[in-house]
DNA sequence: GTGGTCTAGACCACC
DNA sequence: GTGGTCTAGACCACG
């Protein structure tokens, strides 16, 4: 499980940790049952406040998807992995808007974006491979 | 020059007017040496602070989209255009590229993105219409 | 008679026309009892408001250079040149001060500011030439 | 780190305070990484308005020489100081020759100009000694 | 009338 | 604690 964050972005720390955790899920590397790293252990390996990981942790288990344990650990649940499935197309859906809405802003055609859209997909496919 | 603004919105009163003008400006709806509201009367039309309305027009006038002269007003100035085209067309790239990578990690497929980009384009073209 | 002025400058269009008046009084090419064109006629040329026009006259009358007599024109009165001539020099000096000392905080040496003066007397003698 | 501003001075406050900051990064007294003062600490150090901080502050991002992270700091960045140091030799150049321009229509010879420097350089020295 | 500077408060999200 | 945004006043120089 690697994390990766950027004290240069704009969007906050636990925002950044938060989605990586809900990604990891989602793709299967973490599964129900698994225990996360204690807060304490966690802040250290990502050179992050306490404080930064509790709220992680708290948001997490207040949208469903871990379990805290005083004394013991934090631990997966992936009781509403669907949900959260939808809500990321959701989000897909809304990013796409957004971006056509800047395009055409600019007379952007659809069949640039198309062109667009299948430079970046393919690019993004080698970078991760 | 309608310029729409929401209070409720999570971007920054200053940043929607800020890009409602550049666009504007794109759109040459406002061309050069065209004289912008005065701060006080744009702080009354918008219902907002002078100081709000401030803070755009120095923006602008750092980013050379705007110049400003004490005693007379405020003009705006289409120098470096392709420039503020440029990078607007590399922010739809980064939206594309950011909107792909999420899509990826939820395995949704080029085709299914490209369906997803022919409903909303036309959408919005019917919307606009 | 030439004064030119530039609405992009950060002085101010009244000051640029005061000290350009002035310096054509130091070099005689204003002598005692010349007439000054007519407020109108001048704010015309210069392409200028009358207020403003009216302001350097004002000011030039208040420090003793000119004398206002009204429905019949303005005139120079070169009585305390030398008094323009001592400020001049001061001013000098406090330019010759300020550019020092602005010098030395990136740690520039006397002989380089030496070479400077060298070059850019000459140049100037040799652009006005 | 000590800054001096003067009320009675026609320089803005916020300009005064830039131009500080901004030396002292150049004689490297605050350097990569340093951390400034908070815009409420630093307010009240100075006597001055939270919002005149914050404007120095944002404008020194801006030009590269600060990053602000919200919740935790401004800290110095000194990327471009090399630009800096370009860009205020070129403002020594023109006070020169601004300076000259003016000892020139009083008619002053080079070799004033070079005694009044001689001058005025030690002097400077001896007054900082 | 215009823009430029400044004050003294306030609320928010983030760490 | 930090910086980011915003308000509702004010005074000034300039045209």
């Amino acid at each position: 499980m690697k994390i990766l964050i950027s004290n240069n972005s704009d969007v906050p720390l636990y925002q950044q940790i938060k989605d990586q955790l809900k990604d990891a899920i989602l793709r299967q590397e973490l599964k129900q049952g698994d225990m996360l790293p204690s807060i304490r252990t966690f802040a250290n390996e990502l050179r992050v406040s306490v404080l930064t990981v509790r709220r992680v942790y708290d948001d997490l288990e207040q949208e469903g998807f871990v379990v805290s344990q005083v004394g013991i650990g934090t631990f997966v649940n992936v009781g509403n992995v669907e949900l959260l499935r939808d809500s990321r197309r959701r989000e897909v859906e809304e990013k796409m808007a957004d971006m056509i809405a800047t395009a055409k802003s600019l007379d952007i055609s659809k069949e640039e974006l198309w062109q667009m859209l299948e430079i970046l997909f393919e690019e993004g496919a080698s970078r991760e491979a």
